[in-house]
DNA sequence: CTGTTAGCGCCTTCAA
DNA sequence: TTGAAGGCGCTAACAG
């Protein structure tokens, strides 16, 4: 069923048609009721494809996540949608999978497509996925990274402070030992991981652990833990860098028979609805997700309408939420 | 930049440059990378709405939900884009924000778009968007909901068996007062109550809310049930159709002191991950939302490859999960 | 192996 | 107020 289907059961041309799905007022009025008759007849719908190729807007945004199972890029995703759906968009929703071939892939799958802009979370702050957006011309915010490229306009927290406001927790609860627990290879992970050093008394007994980055992983490490660290014996204070990992990691503790916060103490990153709710309540840092959602959609809905790149960064900054799983 | 733009560059016919994209041993060796550098070299991505035009699946399916700020609905996503991005698949997600025009426009610009398919969780088993749908020939799965339409695919649990699960239960703890917390109207909601009511022993006597959704209503109304149902006192049962709001009133119920199993005892509907981690593991029915997510996706793209309707329904069944927010 | 031609479904001049 | 013609970017015969 097309265009010129109605038209031909109308008896009028196609180009009528068309007007009366874009400007009806340009038909006469018994014409464009007949032809309204028939299109609601037959269900019609115009081929928003085509549409498109004639230059219309696709009115959907791409969007690039690290991964759907996770708490955190959901929060931001409430705040993106809230925007967009607001403002007639809707979403195209990828996930890179913490793969950087797969985020380029799935970056040159939304040009090809021609959305009209794309909100990326890269995995790296020179992720090539960022400048061959800027390239192919389509409107482009970044979040949750500070991107290479001074002329991407990006939304995030900053991490280093972040994570400094993590150090000076850790000095004051005073642990035997200290762990650290992060995910992938990540700018992001690093700043939290730089910055929390920087304030810690001694940052060099820091024990660290790689790429925890999924809420599965979470659950094969506390053995480790307590085998090698014997976390269940020395006091210990665990700086887990996201909060999603972090619940998982928490109440594998408890089930492990550890009491948390007197035997550990466990601090997560992001301040995710859930941090509030979990079994202990965690101790966090607040990211506010669906803020960055919010603010980073909007962004880009202004680059987009204005054609004019609006104040290119926005760093907001973060503070530690304390609740009971510390000290 | 365009095939035209490319071929021109290349000193080559743009027919020329179709083929080394889609089929490139056709082209001789030294053409072929030729062309090639130029496409590197200018970033050049083919117009995936041309191709479309010309009868390329888009290779995207739309997928609508009702809100995103739901555990319930984000575990399905991961279900879906599980099993779909491994097929080359990508998603779009529009939510109904449990609007019913809001359901019927999200699918109709779908539609328009022509993704390849669409995974529909309706707010009604005759909502007009499934049949709309179906007239327009896009092929169609109905999660989360009984289609009343018997030729519609749909993949869901056992609703009505679910409350019948959650009836007994609720015999078995004896508390002075049943309260039931549901959300929207919607079938696959009145199914609990009504089979809930079914195993209660004394169904007349049960005190139901309409109407409680979402996560935000949640926290309003635990101060009404304590003035108006004296939750505090009376040994209550609380039924939540739903396992994001359950985990909401949970939380707010603690923080009133109330003692939970001991004064009150709760049962959710879902079992969603979060069910097990909140404050007080939950008692639930368990709907393995990952599971309905990849199944779903998995009929439609039976439907897509083979144009063949594979059994037509599957229908779950629930189980009820014991944990210590009950008895 | 490569170029030419004709559409895909729609919108937009330009005439009538 | 309406119709005819051209083009958006690409693919798919059909010739050479």
């Amino acid at each position: 069923m097309t265009i010129n289907d109605i038209a031909r059961l109308a008896g009028v041309s196609k180009s009528t048609v068309s007007r009366v799905m874009t400007n009806p007022q340009m038909v006469k009025k018994e014409t464009r009721e007949k032809i309204l008759a028939v299109i609601n007849k037959e269900h019609f719908v115009p081929n928003n494809i085509a549409q498109n190729l004639t230059g219309a807007p696709s009115k959907t945004i791409g969007v690039v996540i690290d991964e759907l199972a996770n708490y955190f890029f959901v929060e931001i995703l409430a705040g993106i949608e809230k925007v967009l759906s607001s403002a007639g968009y809707s979403m195209q929703i990828c996930s890179s999978q913490w793969i950087a071939e797969r985020e380029m892939t799935q970056t040159q799958s939304l040009v090809s497509k021609r959305v009209d802009g794309i909100l990326l979370a890269p995995l790296s702050s020179s992720s090539p996925s960022i400048n061959f957006v800027m390239q192919s011309n389509v409107p482009l915010v970044v979040f949750n990274c500070i991107p290479d490229n001074p002329l991407c306009a990006y939304v995030t927290i900053d991490n280093k402070e972040g994570g400094r406001l993590v150090g000076k927790h850790m000095n004051e609860i005073h642990s035997t030992q200290n762990i650290v627990i992060c995910g992938f290879e990540h700018q992001t992970i690093k700043d939290r991981v730089e910055g929390c050093k920087e304030t810690l008394e001694h940052p060099e007994e820091v024990i660290i652990y790689r790429d925890v980055s999924t809420f599965e992983a979470s659950e094969t490490l506390v053995p480790t833990l307590i085998q090698q660290n014997h976390i269940d014996k020395i006091p210990t204070t665990l700086f887990i860098t996201n909060d999603n990992v972090a619940i998982g990691i928490l109440c594998k503790i408890l089930q492990a028979g550890i009491s948390i916060p007197n035997q550990v103490s466990i601090i997560g990153y992001d301040d995710i609805l859930m941090a509030n709710l979990c079994r202990i309540p965690l101790t966090t840092i607040s990211q506010e997700p669906r803020k960055i959602g919010m603010l980073a959609a909007q962004k880009l809905l202004d680059i987009i309408s204005a054609k004019a790149k609006p104040s290119v960064d926005t760093l907001l900054t973060p503070h530690l939420v304390l609740r009971e799983s510390s000290k």
